[in-house]
DNA sequence: TACCTTATTATGTATAGACATAATATCTAT
DNA sequence: ATAGATATTATGTCTATACATAATAAGGTA
């Protein structure tokens, strides 16, 4: 009835997952090559190459030329998170989303900022200050500094029928990003904005966009209390 | 001297990446095929696969068999969040790790927690409190909760020296897990714990772990003040 | 001993060909 | 027209083979 199954890449997977948790192979130690493996498991080196290359970026496993694939002595678990984009994000849950620009200058950076965006900053950038609604409710404070110098288009739009994110990804391609969590009382400024009790513990989501090696543009997100992100892995 | 180059399964998802942004494709419309695809690059069709699948994991695309490849409307992009343990985390920047057993009772899970981890959470629980130290300094508080019936063997460790993670990834194997991040003022309790002001924003974990339907531990982690998790993308 | 050159080896990638599978499109009998 | 059987098709996977590459080990020379 049922023709022989041939070891599939999740197999392997498995196999390798059991014996992990189970020490056969110790945290810290070599395990066989990919040739000994695909023989024992009677598969080709192929089938194990995609099995341990999957292993490898999923955190359990270490593989370097020549040396050989090691365990993982600590396993770092990582955790997916999909930063949506706000409009979508509010969409989802039924609300209508409102943008509105609230203040738009062209300073120079101040020194923290070109800290963070690497020596490259010395340029004039644009500041925006502006603030994401669902429905009624004030959802998202964002303070976004755009680098003239390198997204020059910027400095011709107005910013005040699309929010600045939707305009970046539109028209400016990005290499690196780097994404930092935080949180922070609510300041005057920000109780106001949000509509939040001075002092309430708030969410903030950093963001820093570079096109090899030249930073485009850094973003600090305050999202209303109560926000959370989840995930699974 | 330089033989003909192959085309890598990496200029193939770069090639793709551009005509995306530049929208050669439109977001929501079908791509040509593996087989044409492979054709036009040059290459076999597995190299073409494997930049599509890779894409597909990246957020960037979406593949159905017969349906065919499609460019993700909305292109939702992920952050990849590693998260650490604790006593690596502490010792990478050079401190002492330390960790302390406030409380260990059992208990019958209050509601909300049986609302968190379905509805297997009828039994008894094991309830621990404990605190993790960076040196001298207070790094985060822990509270965490065991199903006695999924994790017998908690019932007679007094994790005393042990903390409950680092016990439950070496004796318990898990197969989902669901992590919230989000924020919290300090209470009275925790603001002793962790020597901050009262009403500090901390930044909390949340964790849940299954093991095939069967909810195996919850565990809420509070972090000292202006801790923040990094990441690129 | 210190330093450079040269194997050696495990992983990394590319290829052509084959079959599997899921989802859609088409055809057929009622 | 409609429900069910059948064909078609794009992706999904496995195989065997080949060559590339990085890192280590081994060997030889100053």
């Amino acid at each position: 009835m049922s023709a022989i199954q041939k070891t599939s890449y999740v197999d392997v997977k498995n196999a390798i997952l059991k014996r992990i948790h189970d020490t056969v192979w110790a945290p810290g130690s070599l395990m066989p090559g990919e040739v000994a493996l695909s023989e024992e498991f009677g598969c080709a080196r192929a089938t194990v190459n995609r099995a341990l290359r999957e292993l490898a970026s999923d955190g359990v496993i270490e593989r370097k030329r020549k040396a050989g694939t090691r365990i993982k002595s600590s396993p770092t678990r990582q955790a997916k998170f999909v930063i949506p984009r706000i409009r979508e994000e509010i969409e989802a849950t039924g609300f209508d989303y409102r943008y509105a620009l609230i203040e738009r200058t062209e300073e120079t950076p101040p020194d923290w900022m070109r800290a963070r965006m690497g020596r490259k900053g010395g340029d004039d950038v644009l500041h925006l200050r502006c603030m994401h609604y669902a429905g009624s409710r004030a959802f998202q404070y964002e303070d976004r500094w755009i680098n003239l110098a390198s997204v020059p288009k910027a400095r011709v739009q107005a910013f005040e029928d699309i929010n600045p994110n939707e305009w970046l990804i539109r028209e400016v391609p990005f290499s690196d990003a780097e994404v930092i969590f935080s949180t922070v009382n609510a300041d005057q400024m920000l109780s106001e904005m949000l509509n939040v009790p001075l002092g309430a513990a708030l969410f903030t989501l950093e963001r820093i966009t570079w096109f090899k090696a030249m930073p485009l543009t850094y973003a600090k997100l305050y999202f209303h209390a109560g926000y959370q992100m989840t995930t699974r892995l």
